[in-house]
DNA sequence: CTAGTTGCAAATGCTTTGCTTCTGC
DNA sequence: GCAGAAGCAAAGCATTTGCAACTAG
């Protein structure tokens, strides 16, 4: 099965279980973020004017409720990188796999992914010391990308 | 000296090195966070009530402007928790040493800070895979703490 | 003296909500 | 058929900005 495929029949399941419905908006809205590969990381406006491009008419409300109900449905992940808006990225489709780090260039604001975790050693350090059970993480980099240090 | 005036002293010398001046509303702002060791992760709002309840009658437009400038005097750190405001806390007064770790619980919402960084190595290899060189990093680990993990 | 700062109110911009109409299941 | 969803416009909040009056150096 693709992906895309597999994202969707997750999709469809998360929310029967759930007692929610399919429809056209949240297919599409998950769509979206799967074709979008090159802009990861999208706001609820920025899907709205994805969609408005592909001539789907939903209402930006209607947005906003659904890239958060795929949040909490996992398939999406909300990331905040202190721009003023929310921002979503597709969840990783392997429930044992961590968020991956993002790199971000203070020069030329790039996002980067790097996409190893590394953090199982400093994770059951600070459970060992301090009783806190860690279910998942957020890292960022702060500093300067490759091209930026040329100059 | 203590470690308030040393914080006070340095705003002194930020400020005069980048042409601000020196206002009570600064000073106070400042010694509001120093002060708070309780509640160091505050907002602007925040501060402005705790200045209320000091009788201090600033400005919250005042307050915004100045919990932002002391953060780029690197005075404070912008920390973000996701719930809709930006918040800030005491930066570091040693240079070498990196932001601590927040450790959040997904329960009873309550933030504890882990204090070693740990990272290093982490870092180095991220600097050698990707040529991305790191001035400062941001982890949050979500999870449940030790009081909830009982419950 | 004067560039920088404050305070206030108005404006901005992201996000949420109320409510009516519509539609999966 | 009916609980849940969409669409739209209005409301809500955190934050920013314009501007006149003030003040630190």
């Amino acid at each position: 099965m693709s992906d895309k495929n597999f994202r969707l029949q997750k999709l469809r399941e998360k929310l029967a279980e759930n007692h929610y419905k399919m429809t056209p908006q949240r297919k599409e809205i998950l769509q979206i973020f799967i074709e979008n590969e090159d802009d990861p990381h999208l706001s609820a406006e920025e899907v709205y004017e994805v969609l408005k491009k592909k001539d789907f008419d939903f209402g930006l409300a209607t947005v906003y409720r659904n890239v958060e109900l795929l949040s909490t449905l996992g398939l999406l992940s909300r990331v905040n990188f202190d721009d003023g808006r929310t921002r979503y990225e597709l969840a990783s489709t392997d429930p044992k796999v961590h968020q991956h780090h993002h790199l971000i260039c203070l020069k030329c604001k790039k996002i980067i992914e790097f996409e190893e975790d590394l953090l199982e050693n400093l994770e059951s350090t600070i459970e060992k010391k301090s009783g806190f059970e860690i279910l998942n993480h957020e890292v960022k980099f702060f500093g300067y990308c490759s091209d930026c240090r040329k100059s």
